[in-house]
DNA sequence: TCACCTATCCCCACTTCCGGTGAGTACCTA
DNA sequence: TAGGTACTCACCGGAAGTGGGGATAGGTGA
C-alpha cells in the first residue's frame, strides 16, 4: 500500500522536482500537483492524498487558509507545510490551524522524504524554535480554561441532578416527569440548591453552574 | 556574561560526566548539582541558574512535579528534561508542566550542548513524535474553548446589553432599572432574544448565552 | 436510641415571567 | 419619500417561579 501524496505549490520548477525526488521512492505515489489553493477542497477529494505538502505561500488564498478548509473537510489527512524562512509566524499560524509539521524549502532535497517519513509514523517535524512558540501557546491557554476551579457547594446526588435539568431550560414540571417525582419536590430541591448556591433565581443558578462547571 | 545552569540527577556518575562536559564550554557555567528534588525550589533560589538540567525520574519527587515547583517560583528559567525513553508519556506531562524541551540520556555526550545551546536561543529541542503530541493537545483545547464558534444570532446592541443583564440573574424590574428603560421594554427585547436564539424561558437563554459566548 | 441528613411531598400568598398584540419615534438606505 | 430596523412603551390573561411554613420516611453514625 502506497502513500499518496498531494502537492500544492505555485512554483512549477519546485512541484517538479518534487515530484521527480518523491517517484524516487517506491512506497511514495504523487497523487497530484496543483498551482494554486483555490479549490483545494476539490483537488484533495478527486485526488485523496493521505498526506499533503502545501506552500505557505500561494496566490488567492493563502497556504493557511487552505490546511483550514482541508482539515474540515479531512481531518484524517496530514499536512506538511513549505516555508522559505524559518522563523515566520505565519509557520505558527499554520500548525495552529491544524497543520502537522513544516519543512524548510532549501531542505527540500534532503530532509523532505525524512519529513514524510515522520508523518506517517505519527511525528511532527518542527524545528526547536516553532517548537517553543508552540508551547507557550500551550501553557497559555489552558490557564485560561479553568480559572476558579470548583469551589464545592455540597450539592446532593439528586440535587445535581435537578440543576442539570435546569440548565437543560427544563421547567419544574418537565423536570418533575424526567425524574419522576412531584412538583413539589422539585421545588424543594431546589430551595436547597439556591441556598447551597447562594442565588435568588433559576438564571442565576444555570449561570453558576455553568461557568463553574457545576454540572 | 556566562550561562548559569544546574544539574538534578539522582545518579552521581552522570551528574558529573555532565558536569564535565558541560565546563568544556567556556561560556557555561554548572552553579548547581543536586541528587534529589526534594528542596529543589530553594536549590534553585540559591544557585540561581539561567538553565535546570532536570532527570524525570527522580526519588521522592517526580521531575515533573519539581518542574511545576520550580515554574511556578521562577518561570523564567528553563528546564531541560532528560529522559531514558523517547516515546514516554512522562515526556509530554513535562512539557505541559512547563518543561522547554528535552534529551534523551544516551545522546546526552552528544546533543546536550547543542540542546542547551537552542534554549537559550528560544528554542525548544523535541523529536517529531512528542511535537506530534503537543499539536493534538494544542488542537484539541482551544476546539472546547469555542466549539460552534458563533453561529451569530444578530442580537442587536441593545438585546446584548439585556441579555447581558439576565445572565447576571438579573430581574426585568433591576434590568429596567439598570438600562433605564421601562419595565415593558425590557421584554420586548427579552421577546426578541427569545425568537432570535430560539428558546422560551431565562435559563435556556442562560444556557445558550453563556456556552456559545454570546456575551 | 436519638440526632442528623436526604429525599420525598403538600399548601398559601406573592412575584415574576411568557405570549400575543399593538403602536410611536428615530435613523438609515434605497 | 418609502421601507426597513432598532428602540421604546403599553395592556391582558395565563403560566411559572419564589418564599414561607410544615410533614413523613429511610438511612447513618455517635
Amino acid at each position: 500500500m502506497s502513500l499518496r501524496i498531494a502537492i500544492f505549490d505555485d512554483n512549477k520548477n519546485i512541484r517538479e522536482s518534487i515530484s521527480l525526488l518523491l517517484k524516487t521512492v517506491p512506497s511514495f505515489e504523487v497523487v497530484g500537483s496543483f498551482s494554486h489553493v483555490l479549490d483545494c477542497v476539490e483537488d484533495v477529494r478527486d485526488c485523496k492524498p493521505d498526506i499533503v505538502l502545501m506552500d505557505i505561500e500561494m496566490p488567492g488564498m493563502t497556504g493557511i487558509e487552505a490546511v483550514i478548509a482541508i482539515r474540515k473537510e479531512y481531518p484524517h489527512i496530514q499536512i506538511l507545510m513549505q516555508t522559505v524562512f524559518e522563523d515566520d509566524d505565519r509557520v505558527f499560524d499554520s500548525i495552529c490551524a491544524g497543520a502537522s509539521g513544516y519543512i524548510l524549502k532549501n531542505h527540500l532535497n534532503t530532509k523532505l522524504v525524512e519529513a514524510i517519513m515522520e508523518l506517517q509514523y505519527g511525528g511532527s517535524p518542527m524545528s526547536p524554535s516553532i517548537a517553543r512558540k508552540v508551547l507557550g501557546k500551550l501553557q497559555q491557554i489552558p490557564q485560561h480554561i479553568k480559572p476558579e476551579e470548583a469551589p464545592d457547594y455540597h450539592l446532593t446526588p439528586r440535587e445535581k441532578e435537578v440543576l442539570a435539568c435546569i440548565v437543560e431550560g427544563l421547567s419544574y414540571k418537565m423536570i418533575a416527569d424526567r425524574l419522576s417525582i412531584s412538583y413539589e419536590t422539585v421545588r424543594s430541591h431546589v430551595k436547597k440548591i439556591y441556598e447551597k448556591l447562594h442565588v435568588a433565581s433559576l438564571t442565576e443558578a444555570v449561570a453558576k453552574a455553568i461557568n463553574q462547571r457545576i454540572v
